[in-house]
DNA sequence: TTGAAAGCGATACCAA
DNA sequence: TTGGTATCGCTTTCAA
């Protein structure tokens, strides 16, 4: 068993020629189907391929052609969150349809896993690098600048970007909902996150949502960010403990719609009713939202449009298409039924 | 700012030495850290390292000695379906946490894809290969048999790998499940989950199901699999459609916890009471059952540590430790309490 | 402790 | 339509 993994049986392009009775280039040029041999060639090739099962090196290549791989690298913090597994699958999907690979860093929200990460995946001479965030290392903005290979910024738009960028502006989705809530007729307003010791998206949002708050004659009473995962039962506890305090909170935003949902379940668990006993707010409308028997107030964003915009934006730059450096790919905020409606009121 | 990304400014161990003024062997002795230089050729070096901002170009070093690179093919089949991107988190830590990058591939639960990224992840010379599944098609199997490298095939235990494997037996946790019910003195049952056209493990489970259902007296009454994603919605609208038909139905065994989660969705939209009017059981134990009011009927499979497992054969074998074919992960039923107990009856 | 030369598997370029 | 030769960046091997 282990004998079979350790053979080794690769068939190289001379070999096939040999075997074929034609020089290395004439198979090269076959395989490659650029033309420049004649049919009976060709099959005679093409023959030799088969019986031999022979697999290029694209290693090769790559270093011969003194071109780039097809591999693109793409750094995602974590996909416990199911928004990034989202923006992931929109990459990848939309990739490989185009023949290309993602090379997967999962950061852990941390510049310095990112910084590691991109150093090493450069020096397998990707074809690209797509980033989850604007902020790096300095190290690692260096190292990206040198690097001479497109790179999207994404998720948070970054208007002065490294090279390309897509995604929304946090601050101002975060300022919407704000405003909205307070529209609502809330005042004491509390936040559940979760945080990284790192300048991200969700802090940036967290911002945008206190300024909109406090600029509206509310207050963001309690904010609270778990050293956690941003999902369901993070939402739960961190719902407990922010109202644990007793402090006096009428509406509560979450980073995200998992955890928006924990902190419903909370709620509901401890017999308040949503939105009479508090209301509850979330981001990202993900996909638990459309079977929520109340519809959760929540801001939309396009996750698998965005992965897939952004892997055009790369797959265009790569066949050097004109690419507009900036994206904003929109948010749109849901009112639901999780917070109660100043018109109602 | 299309410049900035097309200005190539490689810098070859080569230019390095010449800088340092020593030849490419000494500074390639030095980088690899291999002894064999003094402490001062050494520090000329890493000098001149750090002023031209050289990287190394593995794809030359892997090329050159002939040896496999630390890419790690990981096929997976969507990330929409939360069960695995948990598997592909847990491998990827752990990769990543041994200098191992991986290659993601997702095959879209389709044998043809699968077959079509691993010929092209194969011709990328990768260190391993870690596969979703235990189907592939016929030309998959020839490649992968010899590639000789390490493969590991996870999810659906295979007794006979091509090499290693690591998972669960889903046809046993499907019996388990349906005589468990059956137990619980339901006797028509229905199913939700999806299919893809392929043999895989979640009819393998429903395979078991049914077995230990009608051995034990009851009957598999409707079978429903969509063509979708095994998410909430589809849990939802499918709960609708079985029940749709107005056949006498106790009890639903969904695909996983997300469909169940829908589907309870779905019957309290409808009026129904949880376990009174009709039985629930998921499949999984994900994150989202561990806020739910009533704790779902589930089975508990622990899919990060499944990733971690299937990491850790492959990085044992990489470096040639002794390492078992098999490994069963396990699973374990969680009664809850979304289906009616037998002893309360 | 150091270096020169050969070669990994493919392609580019030029010649036939 | 074909084939020879140099070459990519690095490591292996052997010699100094």
């Amino acid at each position: 068993m282990s004998e079979k993994a350790i053979k080794t049986s690769k068939v190289s392009l001379s070999e096939v020629a040999r075997a074929a009775g034609v020089s290395k280039m004439t198979a090269s040029r076959v395989l490659r189907g650029e033309g420049g041999y004649s049919e009976n060639t060709r099959l005679k090739v093409m023959e030799k391929v088969d019986a031999l099962g022979y697999l290029p090196n694209r290693l090769a290549t790559v270093f011969a052609g003194d071109k780039s791989s097809t591999f693109i690298g793409v750094s995602i913090p974590d996909l416990g969150n199911e928004v990034f597994a989202q923006v992931l699958e929109g990459i990848d999907r939309k990739l490989g349809s185009f023949g290309h690979q993602s090379v997967l860093g999962l950061t852990q929200h941390t510049l310095e896993e990112e910084e590691s990460w991109i150093r090493t995946v450069l020096s397998w001479q990707p074809a690209g690098l797509i980033l989850t965030g604007r902020y790096h290392s300095p190290r690692a903005t260096d190292m990206l600048r040198n690097a001479g290979i497109p790179i999207v910024e994404i998720w948070d738009l970054n208007s002065s970007p490294l090279d390309m960028s897509v995604g929304i502006n946090h601050f101002d989705s975060g300022f919407d909902m704000g405003r909205y809530l307070i529209g609502c007729g809330y005042c004491d307003i509390g936040y559940v996150g979760t945080s990284h010791d790192t300048a991200n998206a969700a802090t940036t949002r967290l911002d945008g949502f206190c300024k909109a708050v406090e600029g509206g004659g509310g207050r963001v009473v309690k904010q609270l960010c778990l050293h956690d995962t941003a999902t369901y039962y993070p939402g739960y506890y961190g719902t407990e403990q922010l109202l644990a305090g007793g402090a006096p909170i009428e509406c509560i935003f979450y980073q995200n719609d998992s955890m928006a949902f924990g902190g419903l379940q909370y709620a509901t668990a401890r017999g308040m009713q949503v939105p009479r006993d508090i209301g509850i707010a979330g981001w990202g409308d993900l996909p638990i939202a459309s079977v929520m028997t109340k519809r959760l107030t929540s801001m939309h964003v396009p996750h698998l449009k965005l992965g897939q915009a952004a892997a055009e934006m790369m797959l265009a730059r790569l066949s050097n298409e004109p690419v507009s450096a900036c994206r904003d790919i929109g948010f749109r905020l849901i009112p639901g039924t999780t917070v109660r409606r100043a018109e109602q009121s």
